[in-house]
RNA sequence: GUGGGCGUAGCUCAGCUGGUAGAGCACUCGGUUGUGGUCCGAGAUGUCGCGGGUUCGAGCCCCGUCGUUCACCCCA
């Protein structure tokens, strides 16, 4: 029995490894050009963070990693990450300066969900947090901040879907029309449980027959207060200015309960089921709900394994970077030599690999061959001895001869 | 949690109506003296996911189980 990865859960290793990495400094590059700083927080935290903010979603109630830790306390592996974001945020003060306080993570989440494609119990995403203003502006920048994350890894088939779930008394308003309307509807048990915890799940079904029988039903965008109304509306003016394109779905539901207002989702059409690479929203109570100002805040997720499915669908995965040199030492006595010349030339920023066994120099060159190198050396007693070598580019088959010495300077213009 | 597909060498898979396993790729070595990519030769590799059952005999049939995959629910 051999030991396997525990069930769903996504590896990354060579090469993809690489694009994995890419993306994931891509993103945090796009983030932090907007003044975002890192944020470094735990993967678990007090369970009760967790149910506070969610009892009504499926992430929350069913699909926690929830165990006791040796002094009896309830630990959940967090299912998402801007509870705790915001948790770090209160307990450290950094609503006490100016706001919005702004920080980005990257990481990893844990769901004990049913894998499939694009779903894994453990998966990755990168996620930004705008606490304490509530200027359309920071909406806009923030949909154009993911938009750009997206774009900066090639990415161009896929979706920007907005909408406004309001304020409380927009969303209660809505709710109680709702509820009526869905009571008159023909349901089987399940759906109308679902439809008990939150009727606009009902929305989201991915059924033919709820899809239609829920056309009808009232749209919350309508129920939006004069506030919500005109602060949605602004956020659109500037994301059109901004040249962004989006659709409004007014059917949209996002997995977590705790949004207000602007609320957005991309979606990319190349991917199965799981086709949402990345979303999020205003939350206005949040902050409040877990002990922190009542002041409003925004964010989103970016997610790092449903990018690289995105990549891969639309052919955008870049060439994985290969090492500059490959150098061959040949008899016993030219290893030192050829072990001290790698290490200078790392140091000046090159990848240099070595090749090891006494084998002959035909499978080191296969080696090399099969390392992608761009440039391989063979460094034995002659070469020692003349103080140069043979820079061979790889492609062509052409040889330069070098000194040693003149070796980091060969490469500087390669 | 529910449903369907699939589980055979490192990878991708073949294996006809049951008769005790194969291909391609990859890997290792070689095709004589210090230069790879093509070509040729040689070689290593599997408790056919696991456990039961049917049968003279099971990779092929049945049951269970685990894993995997796709979809539902849900979501990054």
């Amino acid at each position: 029995m051999k030991f396997q990865a525990p069930k769903g859960v996504s590896e990354y290793l060579p090469p993809k490894s690489q694009t994995f990495s890419w993306v994931r400094n891509q993103f945090a590059r796009v983030i932090g050009s907007n003044g975002y700083e890192l944020v470094e927080l735990p993967v678990f935290e007090d369970t009760e963070l967790f149910t506070r903010i969610g009892a009504s979603t499926d992430v929350v109630s069913k699909e926690m990693y929830t165990f006791e830790d040796r002094g009896g306390r309830s630990i959940t592996l967090r299912p998402e990450g801007t509870v705790g974001a915001l948790r770090a945020v209160i307990e450290h003060g950094l609503d006490r300066g100016s706001l919005p306080v702004k920080v980005y993570y990257s990481g990893a989440y844990f769901r004990a969900e049913r894998p499939q494609a694009g779903r894994y119990r453990q998966f990755y995403s990168v996620g930004a947090e705008a606490i304490g203003s509530e200027d359309p502006a920071l909406d806009a920048e923030m949909i154009a901040m993911a938009d750009s994350a997206f774009r900066s890894l090639g990415l161009s088939n896929f979706t920007l879907q907005m909408t406004s779930l309001g304020d409380s008394a927009s969303r209660a308003a809505h709710r109680v029309d709702l509820v009526k309307f869905i009571a008159k509807l023909d349901l089987d048990e399940a759906t109308r449980e679902r439809a008990a915890l939150n009727p606009l799940r009902l929305f989201d079904d991915k059924r033919e027959e709820i899809r239609s029988a829920m056309s009808d039903a009232p749209r919350l965008l309508d129920y939006l207060s004069k506030e919500s109304a005109e602060h949605f509306a602004q956020v659109q003016e500037l994301l059109t200015a901004l040249g962004i394109k989006f659709e409004i779905n007014p059917r949209m539901v996002r997995g977590l309960d705790y949004y207000t207002g602007t609320t957005f989702e991309f979606v990319h059409h190349q991917l199965g089921a799981q086709s949402g690479i990345g979303g999020g929203g205003r939350y206005d109570g949040l902050m409040k709900e877990i002990g922190g100002q009542d002041i409003s805040g925004i964010g989103f997720g970016l997610g790092v394994d449903r990018a690289i499915l995105a990549l891969e669908a639309e052919g955008k995965v870049p060439a994985p970077t290969t090492s500059d040199l490959f150098l061959i030492p040949l008899g016993v006595e030219s290893k030192a030599r050829v072990l001290q010349l790698a290490a200078e030339l790392r140091a000046s920023g090159l990848i240099v690999e070595v090749a090891y066994g006494d084998k002959s120099l035909k499978s080191a060159m296969k080696q090399a061959d099969k390392s992608a190198a761009r440039y391989s050396a063979v460094v034995g007693e002659s070469e020692l001895s003349a103080g140069s070598v043979e820079v061979k580019e790889m492609a062509s088959g052409a040889s330069t001869s070098v000194t040693l010495s003149a070796l980091s300077k060969f490469f500087a213009s390669k």
